[in-house]
DNA sequence: TAAAAATACTCCATAGGTATTTTAT
DNA sequence: ATAAAATACCTATGGAGTATTTTTA
Protein backbone atom coordinates (compact mmCIF):
# COMPACT_ATOMS: atom_id res chain seq x y z
CA UNK A 1 0.00 0.00 0.00
CA UNK A 2 0.95 3.40 -0.79
CA UNK A 3 -0.26 6.72 0.93
CA UNK A 4 0.07 10.11 -0.77
CA UNK A 5 0.24 13.14 1.10
CA UNK A 6 0.08 16.11 -1.34
CA UNK A 7 -0.11 19.57 -0.19
CA UNK A 8 -1.60 21.95 -3.00
CA UNK A 9 -2.76 25.64 -3.25
CA UNK A 10 -6.03 27.01 -5.39
CA UNK A 11 -4.50 28.17 -8.58
CA UNK A 12 -4.79 30.65 -10.62
CA UNK A 13 -5.72 32.47 -14.03
CA UNK A 14 -3.11 31.59 -17.01
CA UNK A 15 -2.78 27.63 -17.52
CA UNK A 16 -0.96 26.59 -20.96
CA UNK A 17 -2.98 24.79 -23.47
CA UNK A 18 -2.23 21.68 -22.12
CA UNK A 19 -5.12 22.15 -19.63
CA UNK A 20 -7.51 21.80 -22.41
CA UNK A 21 -6.94 18.20 -22.11
CA UNK A 22 -9.30 18.32 -19.04
CA UNK A 23 -11.86 20.22 -20.28
CA UNK A 24 -14.31 17.63 -19.75
CA UNK A 25 -14.04 17.64 -16.10
CA UNK A 26 -13.69 21.10 -16.23
CA UNK A 27 -16.82 21.38 -18.00
CA UNK A 28 -18.35 18.94 -15.10
CA UNK A 29 -17.34 20.99 -12.47
CA UNK A 30 -18.19 24.60 -13.93
CA UNK A 31 -21.47 22.50 -14.39
CA UNK A 32 -21.89 21.69 -10.72
CA UNK A 33 -20.95 24.56 -9.59
CA UNK A 34 -23.35 26.75 -11.61
CA UNK A 35 -26.34 24.01 -11.27
CA UNK A 36 -26.71 24.96 -14.79
CA UNK A 37 -24.88 23.60 -18.06
CA UNK A 38 -26.11 26.75 -19.71
CA UNK A 39 -24.47 29.22 -17.36
CA UNK A 40 -21.20 27.02 -17.03
CA UNK A 41 -20.83 27.48 -20.69
CA UNK A 42 -20.98 31.08 -20.64
CA UNK A 43 -18.38 31.29 -17.74
CA UNK A 44 -16.61 28.64 -19.79
CA UNK A 45 -17.32 30.53 -23.01
CA UNK A 46 -18.20 27.70 -24.96
CA UNK A 47 -21.30 27.05 -26.21
CA UNK A 48 -24.27 25.35 -24.11
CA UNK A 49 -24.33 22.03 -26.15
CA UNK A 50 -20.16 21.61 -25.73
CA UNK A 51 -21.01 21.34 -22.10
CA UNK A 52 -24.03 19.22 -22.52
CA UNK A 53 -22.36 16.65 -24.56
CA UNK A 54 -19.31 16.59 -22.70
CA UNK A 55 -21.37 15.49 -19.67
CA UNK A 56 -22.85 13.12 -21.44
CA UNK A 57 -19.66 11.41 -22.62
CA UNK A 58 -18.38 11.68 -19.35
CA UNK A 59 -21.43 10.15 -17.87
CA UNK A 60 -21.24 7.27 -20.42
CA UNK A 61 -17.92 6.85 -19.79
CA UNK A 62 -18.08 6.21 -15.88
CA UNK A 63 -21.30 4.46 -16.06
CA UNK A 64 -23.35 6.33 -14.32
CA UNK A 65 -25.14 9.51 -13.77
CA UNK A 66 -23.34 12.55 -12.50
CA UNK A 67 -26.35 14.89 -12.89
CA UNK A 68 -30.13 15.34 -12.76
CA UNK A 69 -31.81 16.95 -15.21
CA UNK A 70 -34.68 19.84 -15.07
CA UNK A 71 -36.15 22.68 -16.19
CA UNK A 72 -33.70 24.70 -13.76
CA UNK A 73 -31.19 23.44 -14.97
CA UNK A 74 -28.59 20.70 -13.01
CA UNK A 75 -27.64 19.30 -9.82
CA UNK A 76 -24.82 16.46 -8.68
CA UNK A 77 -26.23 12.88 -7.95
CA UNK A 78 -24.74 11.36 -5.23
CA UNK A 79 -22.41 9.54 -6.93
CA UNK A 80 -21.82 12.48 -9.28
CA UNK A 81 -20.31 14.53 -6.15
CA UNK A 82 -18.25 11.75 -4.86
CA UNK A 83 -16.41 11.36 -8.13
CA UNK A 84 -16.22 14.72 -8.53
CA UNK A 85 -14.42 15.14 -5.29
CA UNK A 86 -11.81 12.85 -5.70
CA UNK A 87 -11.27 13.88 -9.89
CA UNK A 88 -11.00 17.89 -8.70
CA UNK A 89 -8.15 17.12 -6.60
CA UNK A 90 -6.61 15.37 -9.65
CA UNK A 91 -7.27 18.17 -11.87
CA UNK A 92 -5.83 20.50 -9.26
CA UNK A 93 -2.54 18.65 -8.67
CA UNK A 94 -2.07 18.45 -12.41
CA UNK A 95 -2.29 22.28 -13.18
CA UNK A 96 -0.70 23.03 -10.09
CA UNK A 97 2.64 20.23 -11.25
CA UNK A 98 2.14 22.67 -15.11
CA UNK A 99 2.07 26.02 -13.11
CA UNK A 100 4.69 24.93 -11.22
CA UNK A 101 7.01 23.79 -13.51
CA UNK A 102 6.21 26.58 -15.62
CA UNK A 103 7.28 28.89 -13.24
CA UNK A 104 10.63 27.31 -12.36
CA UNK A 105 11.34 27.61 -15.80
CA UNK A 106 11.13 31.32 -16.17
CA UNK A 107 12.91 31.74 -13.25
CA UNK A 108 10.02 33.47 -11.24
CA UNK A 109 8.52 33.05 -8.16
CA UNK A 110 7.97 29.66 -7.12
CA UNK A 111 9.65 30.41 -4.07
CA UNK A 112 6.76 32.10 -2.44
CA UNK A 113 4.40 29.05 -2.89
CA UNK A 114 7.38 26.63 -2.40
CA UNK A 115 8.64 28.63 0.86
CA UNK A 116 5.27 27.91 2.16
CA UNK A 117 4.89 24.41 1.81
CA UNK A 118 7.98 23.69 3.13
CA UNK A 119 7.51 25.85 6.10
CA UNK A 120 4.21 23.49 6.69
CA UNK A 121 6.27 20.32 5.71
CA UNK A 122 9.44 21.30 8.24
CA UNK A 123 7.40 22.15 10.75
CA UNK A 124 4.12 20.66 12.53
CA UNK A 125 3.66 17.78 9.75
CA UNK A 126 7.39 16.58 9.43
CA UNK A 127 7.29 15.65 12.81
CA UNK A 128 3.18 13.42 12.46
CA UNK A 129 5.09 12.06 9.60
CA UNK A 130 7.91 10.48 11.08
CA UNK A 131 5.67 9.32 14.02
CA UNK A 132 3.63 8.09 11.18
CA UNK A 133 6.48 6.06 9.54
CA UNK A 134 7.84 4.41 12.56
CA UNK A 135 4.18 3.64 14.04
CA UNK A 136 3.28 2.40 10.36
CA UNK A 137 6.52 0.23 9.26
CA UNK A 138 4.64 -1.42 6.56
CA UNK A 139 3.20 1.06 4.77
CA UNK A 140 5.26 3.76 2.52
CA UNK A 141 4.56 7.26 2.74
CA UNK A 142 5.94 9.71 -0.05
CA UNK A 143 5.88 13.40 0.83
CA UNK A 144 5.56 15.21 -2.17
CA UNK A 145 6.86 18.72 -0.78
CA UNK A 146 6.69 20.82 -4.19
CA UNK A 147 10.36 21.62 -3.81
CA UNK A 148 13.34 20.24 -5.03
CA UNK B 1 -4.79 29.13 1.42
CA UNK B 2 -5.43 25.25 0.86
CA UNK B 3 -4.09 22.46 2.16
CA UNK B 4 -5.25 19.37 0.37
CA UNK B 5 -4.37 15.30 2.07
CA UNK B 6 -5.48 13.02 -0.22
CA UNK B 7 -4.55 9.10 0.02
CA UNK B 8 -4.05 7.06 -2.80
CA UNK B 9 -3.25 3.39 -3.66
CA UNK B 10 -1.55 2.35 -7.08
CA UNK B 11 -4.17 1.63 -9.12
CA UNK B 12 -3.95 -1.59 -11.52
CA UNK B 13 -5.44 -2.63 -15.33
CA UNK B 14 -8.32 -1.55 -16.65
CA UNK B 15 -9.22 1.63 -16.88
CA UNK B 16 -12.21 3.32 -18.65
CA UNK B 17 -11.45 5.02 -21.93
CA UNK B 18 -11.45 8.37 -20.43
CA UNK B 19 -8.30 7.77 -19.11
CA UNK B 20 -6.68 8.15 -22.67
CA UNK B 21 -7.02 11.66 -22.55
CA UNK B 22 -4.35 12.02 -20.25
CA UNK B 23 -2.14 9.95 -22.91
CA UNK B 24 0.35 12.16 -23.60
CA UNK B 25 1.35 12.13 -19.46
CA UNK B 26 1.46 8.58 -19.49
CA UNK B 27 3.37 8.25 -22.76
CA UNK B 28 6.02 10.48 -21.37
CA UNK B 29 5.84 8.78 -17.58
CA UNK B 30 6.32 5.67 -19.58
CA UNK B 31 9.53 6.93 -21.89
CA UNK B 32 11.10 8.13 -18.68
CA UNK B 33 10.78 4.47 -16.99
CA UNK B 34 11.97 2.76 -19.96
CA UNK B 35 14.63 5.64 -20.62
CA UNK B 36 13.29 5.05 -24.34
CA UNK B 37 10.61 6.60 -26.29
CA UNK B 38 10.78 2.77 -28.36
CA UNK B 39 10.38 0.95 -25.48
CA UNK B 40 7.86 2.90 -24.24
CA UNK B 41 5.44 2.82 -26.84
CA UNK B 42 6.17 -1.28 -27.74
CA UNK B 43 4.77 -1.48 -23.88
CA UNK B 44 1.69 0.85 -24.31
CA UNK B 45 1.08 -0.39 -27.83
CA UNK B 46 1.57 2.47 -29.87
CA UNK B 47 4.01 3.65 -32.57
CA UNK B 48 7.49 5.26 -31.75
CA UNK B 49 6.45 8.01 -33.90
CA UNK B 50 3.04 8.60 -31.13
CA UNK B 51 5.98 8.94 -28.39
CA UNK B 52 7.91 10.67 -29.81
CA UNK B 53 5.55 13.55 -30.90
CA UNK B 54 3.26 13.51 -28.05
CA UNK B 55 6.49 14.47 -25.77
CA UNK B 56 7.26 17.02 -27.91
CA UNK B 57 4.50 18.56 -27.87
CA UNK B 58 4.43 18.43 -23.99
CA UNK B 59 7.65 19.90 -24.07
CA UNK B 60 6.76 22.76 -26.17
CA UNK B 61 3.40 23.14 -24.10
CA UNK B 62 5.49 23.50 -20.55
CA UNK B 63 8.32 25.52 -22.32
CA UNK B 64 11.26 22.94 -21.24
CA UNK B 65 13.35 20.29 -21.80
CA UNK B 66 12.07 17.05 -20.21
CA UNK B 67 14.15 14.97 -21.78
CA UNK B 68 17.52 14.55 -22.99
CA UNK B 69 18.34 11.93 -26.32
CA UNK B 70 20.80 10.73 -27.55
CA UNK B 71 21.66 7.64 -29.88
CA UNK B 72 20.79 4.85 -26.45
CA UNK B 73 17.44 6.82 -25.78
CA UNK B 74 16.26 9.34 -23.27
CA UNK B 75 16.72 10.44 -20.39
CA UNK B 76 14.59 12.88 -18.04
CA UNK B 77 16.10 16.69 -17.66
CA UNK B 78 16.28 17.74 -13.70
CA UNK B 79 13.47 19.47 -14.79
CA UNK B 80 11.67 16.97 -16.63
CA UNK B 81 11.65 14.66 -13.22
CA UNK B 82 10.53 17.89 -11.28
CA UNK B 83 7.40 17.56 -12.77
CA UNK B 84 7.10 14.46 -13.85
CA UNK B 85 7.52 13.71 -9.72
CA UNK B 86 3.98 16.42 -9.22
CA UNK B 87 2.05 15.52 -12.70
CA UNK B 88 2.17 11.52 -11.41
CA UNK B 89 0.59 12.41 -8.21
CA UNK B 90 -2.19 13.94 -10.27
CA UNK B 91 -3.34 11.30 -12.72
CA UNK B 92 -3.16 8.56 -10.03
CA UNK B 93 -5.33 10.86 -8.06
CA UNK B 94 -7.93 10.89 -11.32
CA UNK B 95 -7.43 7.21 -12.41
CA UNK B 96 -8.26 5.83 -8.75
CA UNK B 97 -11.31 8.56 -8.49
CA UNK B 98 -12.30 7.08 -11.84
CA UNK B 99 -11.84 3.54 -10.97
CA UNK B 100 -13.75 4.02 -7.58
CA UNK B 101 -16.67 5.84 -9.20
CA UNK B 102 -16.57 2.73 -11.29
CA UNK B 103 -16.71 0.25 -8.47
CA UNK B 104 -18.70 1.49 -6.12
CA UNK B 105 -21.05 2.00 -9.17
CA UNK B 106 -21.11 -1.53 -9.68
CA UNK B 107 -21.95 -2.42 -6.15
CA UNK B 108 -18.23 -3.89 -6.48
CA UNK B 109 -15.53 -4.45 -3.58
CA UNK B 110 -14.40 -0.62 -2.97
CA UNK B 111 -14.98 -1.32 0.76
CA UNK B 112 -11.65 -3.09 1.03
CA UNK B 113 -10.03 -0.19 -0.33
CA UNK B 114 -12.42 2.15 1.07
CA UNK B 115 -11.98 0.55 4.81
CA UNK B 116 -7.97 0.89 4.46
CA UNK B 117 -8.47 4.74 4.28
CA UNK B 118 -10.69 5.01 6.84
CA UNK B 119 -9.02 3.43 10.05
CA UNK B 120 -5.94 5.27 8.54
CA UNK B 121 -8.11 8.69 8.81
CA UNK B 122 -10.11 7.54 11.83
CA UNK B 123 -6.57 6.36 13.58
CA UNK B 124 -3.63 8.17 14.14
CA UNK B 125 -3.65 10.80 10.91
CA UNK B 126 -7.36 11.93 12.89
CA UNK B 127 -5.45 12.94 15.94
CA UNK B 128 -3.02 14.84 13.87
CA UNK B 129 -5.50 16.61 11.69
CA UNK B 130 -7.41 17.64 14.79
CA UNK B 131 -4.28 19.08 15.99
CA UNK B 132 -3.27 20.31 13.20
CA UNK B 133 -6.55 22.57 12.53
CA UNK B 134 -6.17 23.76 15.92
CA UNK B 135 -2.63 25.31 15.50
CA UNK B 136 -3.37 26.65 12.14
CA UNK B 137 -6.91 28.23 12.32
CA UNK B 138 -6.05 29.91 8.84
CA UNK B 139 -5.52 27.27 7.42
CA UNK B 140 -8.50 25.23 5.26
CA UNK B 141 -8.11 21.68 5.58
CA UNK B 142 -10.07 19.33 3.27
CA UNK B 143 -9.61 15.61 4.01
CA UNK B 144 -10.73 13.11 1.25
CA UNK B 145 -11.20 9.79 2.92
CA UNK B 146 -12.42 8.15 -0.26
CA UNK B 147 -15.87 6.92 1.63
CA UNK B 148 -18.85 8.72 1.81
C1' DT C 1 -45.34 28.04 -22.85
C1' DA C 2 -41.07 29.08 -21.32
C1' DA C 3 -36.51 27.82 -19.89
C1' DA C 4 -33.39 24.56 -20.04
C1' DA C 5 -31.03 20.42 -21.96
C1' DA C 6 -30.44 17.33 -26.01
C1' DT C 7 -29.64 16.55 -30.84
C1' DA C 8 -28.55 17.05 -35.94
C1' DC C 9 -25.50 18.67 -39.00
C1' DT C 10 -21.33 20.53 -40.54
C1' DC C 11 -16.53 21.92 -40.35
C1' DC C 12 -12.03 21.73 -38.69
C1' DA C 13 -8.30 20.29 -35.70
C1' DT C 14 -5.78 16.78 -33.85
C1' DA C 15 -4.23 11.97 -33.19
C1' DG C 16 -2.24 8.01 -34.89
C1' DG C 17 -0.02 4.83 -38.14
C1' DT C 18 3.45 3.73 -41.88
C1' DA C 19 7.33 4.79 -44.04
C1' DT C 20 11.26 7.61 -44.40
C1' DT C 21 14.90 10.68 -42.92
C1' DT C 22 18.03 12.58 -39.64
C1' DT C 23 21.45 12.21 -35.98
C1' DA C 24 25.14 10.69 -33.23
C1' DT C 25 28.51 7.26 -32.21
C1' DA D 1 26.85 1.33 -40.04
C1' DT D 2 23.66 1.08 -36.54
C1' DA D 3 20.23 2.18 -33.36
C1' DA D 4 17.54 5.51 -31.92
C1' DA D 5 14.54 9.72 -32.41
C1' DA D 6 12.33 13.00 -35.65
C1' DT D 7 9.56 14.04 -39.60
C1' DA D 8 6.36 13.80 -43.70
C1' DC D 9 2.30 12.25 -45.33
C1' DC D 10 -2.19 10.45 -45.09
C1' DT D 11 -6.51 9.02 -42.96
C1' DA D 12 -9.81 8.86 -39.51
C1' DT D 13 -11.75 10.18 -35.32
C1' DG D 14 -13.49 13.56 -32.24
C1' DG D 15 -14.50 18.32 -30.78
C1' DA D 16 -16.93 22.61 -31.23
C1' DG D 17 -20.29 25.81 -33.11
C1' DT D 18 -25.04 27.07 -34.96
C1' DA D 19 -29.49 26.05 -35.31
C1' DT D 20 -33.22 23.20 -34.04
C1' DT D 21 -35.89 19.99 -31.35
C1' DT D 22 -37.30 17.84 -27.13
C1' DT D 23 -38.64 17.89 -22.34
C1' DT D 24 -41.13 19.05 -18.16
C1' DA D 25 -42.94 21.89 -14.66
Amino acid sequence: MVVLLAFSRQVAATMPDLALDLRYLRFAIAAAEHSSFRQAAAALDVSQSTVSRRVQLLEHRLGFEMFRRDQKGVHLTQAGENFLKEATLGVNQLHRAIQLASARHRGEHGELNIGILVSLASGFLHLTLKQFRERNPGVKVILHEGAA
